[in-house]
DNA sequence: TTGTGTTTTACGACCTC
DNA sequence: GAGGTCGTAAAACACAA
């Protein structure tokens, strides 16, 4: 008995569908019924796809879990930013009240002049310390995520984050409004490992991952 | 020994080529 | 119509209590 279900995995292995012939040569071999060997392929199969589906779902869970800790590392990076541009925003606030005072003290025909300097420096936005001009990058925050408003120069170190990256993260947020559920994230997982594990089918169903 | 969970075998219903 | 998948019942098996 052992010995014919050896033989029938040999078989299987070999190929897991079963032409007419080998089977009736199988069942011959084993002194079995065709239907029996037909039968047990069937069953083998089956066992062969929940085998498969279990190992894709576990592939797919633990790239699932190192994008999220990836995502959550660039979540706090970038409030780690954030806190640096207000800070910094504020010094250069206090400074400009107290070149201001010190203006004061001068000539009254100064006064006009702080006065301007002042008002100019209430209408300077936030993103206006961070650009270089023209065609510099930009990332800002009116979303959930980072959002990269202009790629023409980008700080992005282009060989370590591939397009498909970049572009996944503004896609995401653009659809959704920023959300962050589950669904969203394992959507995202699922389009990062696709870009990013193409292994090519091996004819078992399954992914190689490089 | 027995109750229980898992695996294997076999079958019917339905689908595809 | 042959042969595939899918769902399931029943038998066989493994194992802890």
């Amino acid at each position: 008995m052992m010995m014919k279900v050896q033989m029938l995995e040999r078989s299987f292995e070999e190929e897991n569908k079963l032409e007419p012939e080998r089977k009736t040569e199988l069942a011959k071999n084993l002194g079995l019924q065709p239907r029996q060997v037909a039968v047990w392929f069937q069953n083998r199969r089956a066992r062969w796809k929940t085998k498969t589906l279990e190992m894709d779902y576990n592939r797919l869970k633990s790239c699932y879990d190192i994008l999220t800790t990836e995502c959550q590392s660039i979540v706090n990076e970038n409030e780690k930013l954030k806190a640096e541009v207000t800070s910094l925003t504020n010094k250069l606030q206090s400074k400009e009240v107290s070149e201001n005072s010190t203006i004061n003290k001068g000539s009254s025909s100064a006064v006009g002049e702080a006065e301007t300097v002042l008002a100019l420096s209430d209408n300077v936005k936030v993103e206006d310390h961070f650009s270089t001009g023209s065609g510099g990058s930009v990332v800002v925050d009116d979303h959930d995520g980072p959002q990269l408003v202009d790629s023409g120069d980008s700080d992005f170190p282009n060989d370590d984050y591939p397009h498909e990256y970049v572009v996944s993260v503004v896609d995401q947020s653009e659809e959704d409004g920023g959300g962050d559920d589950g669904q969203n994230r394992f959507g995202y997982a699922l389009e990062i490992a696709d870009h990013h594990h193409h292994g090519e089918d091996n004819g078992f169903g399954w992914w190689v991952w490089s």
